[in-house]
DNA sequence: CTCCAGGTTT
DNA sequence: AAACCAGGAG
């Protein structure tokens, strides 16, 4: 079936042309959940030359209550929007802290609710961090199920969870589907030519 | 749906 | 100059 030949091509792909960025070496809810705060409307070769370092710093809400918001606007300062991030990371610390005594929690409704979270936000923890089976649907996943399968926004979903099905393991096939979409299946220039998934892709072109 | 908010890419 | 970036809030 398409779905099967979809996630296979795909993660054989992956193996070979997976990017490597350090928050992917992490486990821990809230350095996953740092990542997802810090790549929003950012790009993640930016993210990554500051990442390690601020992972560091700040293992755990607590820190960053500690430093404070003038000291996280400095440590934020290469990335762009630093006043606003930090504001969001001690409000988003708070919380944490003053709620879930310092704990990312593992509830979807319990995610959203805070402050700075979305959907999006709250799947990445739920996968990369508890190994939840769900969907990670960002702009590039969203453009890349959008194209394979020729269908708008509320089909995508549905489409991203019969492929999920098919895969051993989520968290391989949502990185997959992220870094595919990042490389090959991009907004401005899709490299349609060496594309794996062209036979099987309702926007192919000649 | 609009705004956010700044650096990078094309 | 414009589009884009691992979205979310109002």
């Amino acid at each position: 079936m398409w779905e099967r030949e979809v996630v296979g091509r795909l993660l054989e792909w992956w193996r070979s042309n997976r990017r490597v960025f350090p928050w992917r070496s992490v486990r821990s809810p809230w350095l996953v959940l740092l990542a997802g705060v810090l790549l929003r409307k950012t790009g993640a070769k930016a993210v990554s030359q500051v990442y390690p370092k601020l992972a560091a710093k700040y293992r755990s809400p607590v820190e960053v209550l500690r430093a404070g918001a003038k000291e996280l606007e400095r440590d934020l300062k290469p990335l762009g929007m630093y006043r606003r991030r930090a504001k969001e990371l001690v409000e988003l610390a708070e919380v944490l802290c003053s709620m879930y005594g310092g704990r990312v929690p593992r509830a979807r409704e319990e995610l959203v609710r805070l402050p700075g979270v979305g959907d999006y936000i709250a799947s990445v923890v739920l996968c990369y961090a508890y190994g939840e089976a769900t969907p990670t649907i960002d702009t590039n996943t969203r453009r890349l199920i959008s194209r394979l399968a020729g269908v708008d926004e509320p089909q995508v979903r549905e489409v991203y969870e019969r492929l999920l099905k098919e895969a051993k393991s989520s968290r391989e096939l949502n990185l997959a589907m992220l870094d595919f979409a990042a490389l090959v299946c991009r907004a401005r220039g899709p490299r349609c030519g060496s594309c794996p998934l062209a036979g099987l892709c309702s926007a192919r072109l000649p």
